[in-house]
DNA sequence: TTTACTTAGTCCAATTTCGCACAAAGCGTG
DNA sequence: CACGCTTTGTGCGAAATTGGACTAAGTAAA
């Protein structure tokens, strides 16, 4: 498994621009750079010479002729050190190692408790991934960054977690920051549904450019893309829909201290009180899914009202947003009466117009999502610093 | 009055780069360009000299000293011809005529009827855009390019209107080619919220990033600025919050065919039917705002829960999009009880962090902006053309 | 196999762009 | 008003970039 090409944007024709035109799979031989650079093939060969010779790219075979002569396709060098994907949740932290082209070297999946505390899980995160990278038979054994979904809002700039419901001891925190100088590799943190989005988008490929990813277990989350990039808003705040108020919903009352919140009628948590206060017991949501797949007539009941009501909110951000694409992550996406009161109350509530070309599917990269998604910001930011101050190393 | 300062997100160094720089206020000198553009001073001073003398930048005296030698300012030559801004209501039509600068020129507004379809309304457009350079006391008196909004989705990629609801014999057509082929100068489309949304922001400066602007008149609309451009999203539709249903709302029946959608239960034509139903004899929404300001308690009631509606969609949306500012035009804004609905139901529903730092204002662009949207738009379009194929004119 | 055609990549003279030194112009202070 | 300091703009040799000719290497069809 691959990490897929990085998506850049903006096709500059600096040195490191051919960089990452390369990186994002845009060109992938001297004349395609060319081409998609608008240089001469002249400056292109002289440029990748010189990124081949400070180990930045290397020619990775002859590509298959379209007509003509085969092209030397050039590739990003993998061996130039490696970087740490990390989506720490309330009890289980994910943790991928990528080489420097996005290939998967090691992934790990831990048990911790978020409530440590920021000092003790972030040095905990540190260690784990130090011994991923000296444990992993790469060639250049160097940790160049990390990349750090987390539970809770982080906002913009500043990179500070907000009120985290689920964090206890995380207020007020930079957990880039802090993680930066415990590990003293650069190191960024944001939302976890927003690093699941970045992942699905990169695994979707470059064809999709508006798209929402909900992420629906205990909470329910979201995370945008627009014009093909991470959007977080002005206060990095964007996709924040735990707590918008459920019309003809149980006014439940949520963390947030108001009643009838999404999450609190929809997420995974108020599932399982629900199921409970009917007298079914169960310990956690995963144990729902399985209930429901053998027909358990409340169980499945109960996902797909969560699903419709989750779907009802999507609709109104459907039209709004008018996405391309619309993707349901997170464990309860994994239940079909999730997926089809979602599918169902959005076909209901939207326009025919907003829905006629949009795709609604579940998240492909299953749980992988959000360490992907991690590793291709960190990598992205790598790079892009690269291209800035001309150095990667 | 001026059109404001073109906003341009990427600065890049091609000669008509330093053209779109000094458009966009960016740059006022030379050094200034070679500042923002990154060029060598030569350089910029050699390409400055080419765009002076082919006619397209004129020197504009000199700027005041910051601690040294004074700047001689540059700016858009504006006697190169002019551009139409048009919107286009139901019944009314605003023109406004500004100069390559973004200069206004002139300004009329006309009665109309849009259901006299699209050739005769075009035609007419045509004519009236014609006349006004005609008349305009401007050096070079050639029409250039149209901008124009419609009270209707414009679809995306291909311009058409789909289903328009208030413009009869509209359906499918490609208003912005039909409107080039019958002008012969480029010309462009777009829906009349979006090019408000446009107007506003370029009004407002380079400081906003991410806006929403709703369009409360006889429908409900909105447009959105995303990252500092129009957001569109992938059919086109985006900011079509029109048809959202709304809970707690009188289920009325809605254009669409279905009940309760925010239109229906909360524009102006809703407002009037709503008063005109309690026995209250209103001709239009105006006559409305009128008996609110007068004391009027049911016309007063009635806006102000328009505005709650209103603002309980918006929640959601401001919720998921976390803008910085939420921006009310139309017509309904006018009404001071509507806007506190809004703002009521906003800072009701939504999280703290979401709104600490949003503004919600009054449209400062009052009827104008539409035109001022739509003539930034062929401005645009135009100087952009002349980045990528080298010529203006 | 030969021939025509297409694409990839290199070489090199002509041109563009850069970096820097320098001149021009203005501010603030004594 | 001279002097140091700052910013703007220009001139010129050095360096990078370009575009087109040319070589290399392939495909497809006669």
């Amino acid at each position: 498994m691959t990490l897929p090409p990085a998506s850049v944007s903006s096709h500059d024709s600096s040195p490191g621009g051919i960089l990452n035109l390369v990186r994002s799979g845009a060109s992938a031989s001297r004349a395609d750079i060319a081409r998609v650079a608008g240089l001469a093939p002249s400056t292109v060969a002289a440029r990748v010479e010189a990124l081949i010779s400070n180990g930045y790219l290397r020619e990775a075979g002859r590509g298959s002729s379209n007509g003509g002569r085969r092209p030397r396709q050039l590739e990003v060098n993998p061996s130039t050190g490696a970087v740490c994907g990390v989506d720490l949740g309330a009890r289980h932290a994910s943790f991928a190692l990528f080489d420097m082209a996005g290939g998967l070297l090691a992934e790990r999946r831990l048990e911790m408790d978020i409530a440590d505390g920021p000092d003790r899980i972030l040095g905990w995160v540190v260690e784990v991934a130090n011994a991923m990278v000296a444990a992993s038979d790469s060639p250049d054994r160097r940790l160049r960054g990390i990349g750090m979904g987390l539970p809770g809002p982080v906002d913009r700039p500043g990179g500070r977690l907000v009120s985290p419901s689920r964090m206890p001891g995380w207020n007020g925190v930079d957990a880039g920051a802090l993680l930066e100088s415990l590990s003293g590799v650069p190191a960024l943190a944001d939302n976890d549904a927003n690093l699941m989005a970045l992942g699905e988008h990169v695994s979707l490929g470059d064809d999709v450019d508006h798209m929402v990813f909900v992420k629906a277990g205990s909470g329910i989350g979201c995370g945008v893309i627009a014009s093909g990039s991470l959007y977080h808003g002005h206060r990095g705040m964007a996709g924040d829909i735990s707590h918008v108020p459920v019309p003809n919903a149980p006014q439940t009352l949520c963390s947030c201290g108001r009643w009838g919140c999404l999450d609190a009628v929809a997420g995974g948590a108020a599932i399982l009180a629900s199921l409970r206060a009917a007298g079914v017991p169960v310990a956690d949501a995963r144990e729902v899914l399985g209930l429901a797949e053998d027909g358990h007539p409340l169980a499945t009941q109960t996902l797909r009202e969560a699903g419709t009501r989750t779907g009802g909110v999507m609709a109104t951000i459907v039209n709004f947003f008018n996405p391309q694409r619309l993707v349901l992550g997170g464990t309860l996406s994994e239940a079909e009466a999730f997926v089809a009161g979602v599918r169902s109350a959005i076909y209901t509530e939207c326009l025919p117009l907003a829905t006629d070309q949009l795709e609604i599917t579940v998240s492909q990269t299953k749980t992988r999502g959000g360490v992907i998604g991690a590793g291709r910001m960190i990598l992205d930011h790598l790079f892009h610093a690269s291209v800035v101050n001309g150095s990667l190393r």
